[in-house]
RNA sequence: GGCCCGUUGGUCAAGCGGCUAAGACACCGGCCUCUCACGCCGGUAACGCGAGUUCGAUUCUCGCACGGGUCACCA
């Protein structure tokens, strides 16, 4: 049989990282088994509708590769695939149950249903539908239905025995049919819940692996119990565990964590993010743990699925993107990082593509380049505490002396000849003349003409894209800054 | 509280009766080097507790503790 498996998300606005690798593996499993990705979006809750919310899904699985081969915009032989639109199929669903016996028309009103709670909680009883309308006979609902009472058809749980399903992670679990609630099917308006409405498109829409939030595990046994009261074939299971904030806490947006769109703005490469959420929570079989999404498809194997919650590490996520980002050619990265460089630098003398490459292997995500790069439109003012370097051998006094016989080394390069291989070797010339360590020179020189203590870049560099004039510049300022300090 | 699920270093995690208990990130050293970063080498650090079963338990069973989930006419 083909594997058929769903994304089925509610427009409630962001797609956080949650939801997206639910989406993720819900892919990995159908493209593993050569079957179908299908989405169907949820927005049966007309209150929680957020505008917008749905571009927001297809735009996020479109850019990070989720393609579904079934959904609202692409078509698909069981459609409609939002569920909105079905709304007319699942009364009679609902029905052919009651006529079965396998459900029940409710009369309650919330009224009763709230005071019902009230007490057993007061009473210390578990909260659970009363079964009050049950077994009403059929003269009393023919008359409550004739006088437009409205009603609910709820579930008929059987009142012994147990209940067993298998989830593919979790293996057999079995709960006391007593402990089911006769859970509404129907809701008063003719709309369906949640999980009548799931199991029914589940079953319409031919999925055969169901995977899922961890939240579902508990009223799996309902779901079991509704598709044997249908006759209709039981999908398989599996349930995944959330992804948390930390210990205790869901990641979610309104504790203020990312969300996909947030990672995307500060830079992160979607691969990398892909590849680093497949990682939360599931474990490839050997020690490889960078993939792209056609390996992952290729690796992916429930039995490496975790049963426990993992925790969002932001630090990982960062070191996977900046291995993504060091695999990248010269050219991607530059047009990854041009916009980040030209933050903060403005003048148009320096050649973009040179700062690039010094960028490559020291960005992990790309919101960082720009303080990295900001002191090459104007040198900052720097504390001349940065010429103290115990290891270089360098302190004020040095910097200067070192500083004023590189000045004329590097004024007498000409403009043509500004270039790093010259003036490279230029200085490499003055400190063969001067027996001194090459720091002795160089670590001055960097920091005359960045006045910081960290650069992208060396020296020879910097001096290179910044340009002699500039380079002469500051040397001079430098030197002033030392003399007068 | 009832029911369900889980528990290996700080984090992600491998392990599926016998191992010096992998690997990655982070952290700490070292090398490279004009800084930082990259790269390379090395290091610190873990089986929640208590009973069983077994010749032998991280691995199986049961308690306990802790954590999570769920108990809506929300999804």
């Amino acid at each position: 049989m083909e594997v058929r498996t769903r994304f089925a998300p509610s427009p409630t606005g962001y797609m956080h990282i949650g939801n997206l690798r639910t989406a993720l593996y819900t892919y990995l499993i159908a493209k593993k088994g050569n079957g179908k990705f299908i989405l169907r979006i949820e927005d049966t809750d007309q209150e929680r509708y957020v505008e917008g919310a749905v571009d927001i899904i297809y735009r996020t699985l479109r850019t990070v590769g989720l393609n579904w081969d079934e959904g609202p915009d692409v078509g698909g032989p069981v459609g409609p695939y939002i569920q909105s639109e079905r709304m007319g199929l699942f009364k009679q669903y609902a029905e052919e149950l009651v006529a079965k016996g396998e459900a029940y028309y409710c009369f309650c009103d919330k009224e009763r249903l709230t005071e019902l709670k009230a007490v057993q909680e007061a009473s210390g009883v578990n909260p659970m539908y009363d079964r009050h309308c049950r077994n009403l006979s059929k003269e009393e609902i023919d008359e409550k239905l004739a006088a437009g009472i409205p009603y609910v058809i709820r579930q008929k749980i059987p009142e012994t025995g147990t209940t067993t399903f298998h989830d593919e992670l979790y293996g057999d679990i079995t709960v006391d049919n007593s402990t089911l609630d006769d859970q509404i099917l129907l809701k008063t308006d003719g709309m369906p819940t949640y999980n009548f409405a799931n199991v029914v498109d589940d079953h319409l829409m031919g999925i055969t692996h169901v995977v899922r939030g961890n939240e579902y595990l508990a009223s799996a046994p309902k779901y079991n119990l509704l598709y044997k009261a249908f006759g209709w074939e039981v999908p398989t299971y599996i349930h995944v565990e959330h992804i948390m904030k930390d210990k205790h806490n869901k990641l979610s947006k309104r504790n203020g964590d990312a969300s996909f769109e947030d990672l995307m703005a500060k830079g992160y490469l979607s691969e990398a993010v892909i590849n680093y959420i497949a990682l939360l929570g599931w474990a490839p079989k050997g020690e490889r743990e960078i993939f792209t999404l056609e390996e992952l498809i290729e690796e992916f194997d429930i039995n490496g699925l975790s049963k426990s919650p993992a925790i969002f590490d932001p630090l990982k996520l960062k070191a996977i993107n900046g291995e993504y980002i060091r695999k990248l050619s010269p050219e991607k990265f530059l047009e990854h990082a041009a916009p980040y460089i030209k933050e903060t630098v403005k003048r148009e003398d320096v050649d973009i593509a040179k700062i690039a490459a010094l960028l490559q292997n020291r960005t992990e995500v790309f919101a960082d380049i720009p303080e990295q790069v900001d002191f090459i439109d104007e040198m900052p003012n720097y504390d001349l505490a940065l010429y103290e370097n115990k290891k270089m051998k360098t302190n004020a006094d040095t910097a200067l002396a070192a500083l004023e016989e590189s000045l004329p080394v590097l004024e007498a390069i000409d403009e043509a000849d500004w270039k790093f291989d010259n003036i490279h070797d230029k200085l490499f010339e003055l400190i063969a003349k001067l027996e001194v360590k090459n720091g002795y020179i160089l670590w001055p020189v960097r920091v005359a003409i960045s006045g910081k203590q960290f650069t992208p870049g060396g020296a020879f560099e910097i001096a290179e894209i910044i340009g002699k004039a500039d380079t002469i510049a500051r040397m001079k300022r430098s030197i002033e800054m030392l003399k007068n300090r």
